[in-house]
DNA sequence: AATGTGTCCAACCGCAGGGGC
DNA sequence: GGCCCCTGCGGTTGGACACAT
């Protein structure tokens, strides 16, 4: 019934001539990029109308949203937008927009392909169902510690003088807003089975960092938490809640004799023993090595 | 070199919701 | 309240490209 009236409209803004569909010429980005740098967005039907662009308004939104942008990023996901996207489908599922406000210069539809190209790719090939708990256990408890693990490498190896906070606080930082903040009383999903969320905000800030392949942990959590020495900036305190938050995935969840949720028979020891290295220069999630670990590790 | 297969991503489709009249 | 239009979201598709055989 929308479709009806949404085709008239956008016939309308066709002026009456064929519309013209598939990928955008270079003229016609040109006569977009122009039209709005002269006019400004919004009003997409009427915009396209008077640009001259024989295109529906969806079309030359879709387009200047996903593609002519300036702030539009490109390229391939850093380890950090991994680890956020991980972080956030898991709290909101499919919200890509939501999910894309977060990460600057990304769309929804490059963070919609991500998932649909590279992880549930992989959830076909380890025989998961993207949305099993088993697959979210997997993500949780060993493809996020590991990523961490490389935004930990890479900002040792980028800065050797820095100082064993301030590694914690990695190069997310750019990444984190402050919704994320904000949101934090949502239970993350790290420790969706807590109650108590003061005591939980007091690990959030705990920037203490153990990741997997470092020794395992010890001691029990409380005695992880490390309370924040000095009043920390907005940024600091973004920054430790994302990276505590992360290293809670490996320091809460795994001990020695205690096998990871929602994937039985697969113990800490055998997970940190088996970590294969990481390419820390390509910073892709999965490096060629990984099905097969993460299949052994599975047993599928 | 030719062909087949898989991957990635830009673009499209269908729908829902909001606002104006 | 109902209609119309616009905008935005999430799902899907198709073509270009890369790689394997």
């Amino acid at each position: 019934m929308m479709m009806a009236r949404e085709v008239s409209s956008e016939e309308e803004a066709g002026g009456g001539d064929e519309l013209r569909r598939g990928p955008w010429t270079v003229e016609e980005d040109l006569l977009l990029v122009n039209y709005i740098a002269a006019h400004g967005e919004g009003r997409w039907n009427a915009l396209a109308r008077c640009a001259g662009l024989k295109r529906t308004g969806k079309s030359c939104r879709l387009r200047w949203l996903n593609y002519l942008r300036p702030d539009v990023r490109r390229g391939n996901m850093t380890a950090e937008e991994q680890l956020l996207i991980l972080e956030l489908h898991g709290r909101w599922g499919n919200r890509w927009s939501k999910i894309a406000q977060h990460l600057p210069g990304r769309t929804d539809n490059e963070i919609k392909n991500y998932w649909r190209t590279r992880v549930q790719k992989h959830a076909k090939h380890l025989n998961c169902d993207v949305n099993s708990q088993q697959f979210k256990d997997l993500m949780r408890y060993l493809w996020m510690p590991r990523l961490l693990e490389r935004i930990h490498r890479s900002s040792q190896s980028q800065s050797h003088d820095a100082d064993d906070a301030d590694l914690s606080v990695s190069a997310a930082t750019s990444c984190i807003t402050s919704d994320l903040v904000v949101d934090a009383h949502h239970p993350p999903l790290a420790m969706a089975d807590s109650n108590d969320s003061a005591a939980m905000w007091q690990q959030h800030q705990a920037p203490q960092m153990s990741v997997a392949g470092a020794p395992p942990p010890t001691t029990t959590m409380a005695q992880h938490v490390v309370l924040p020495t000095a009043a920390a900036s907005c940024h600091q305190m973004q920054d430790q809640f994302v990276c505590a938050r992360a290293a809670e995935t490996t320091t809460c969840c795994w001990s020695e004799s205690e096998s990871l949720p929602g994937l039985a028979g697969l113990y800490y020891d055998d997970a940190a023993a088996a970590l294969p290295e990481f390419d820390v220069e390509t910073m892709a999630m999965w490096g060629p090595e990984d099905d097969p670990w993460y299949t052994q590790m599975l047993g599928l």
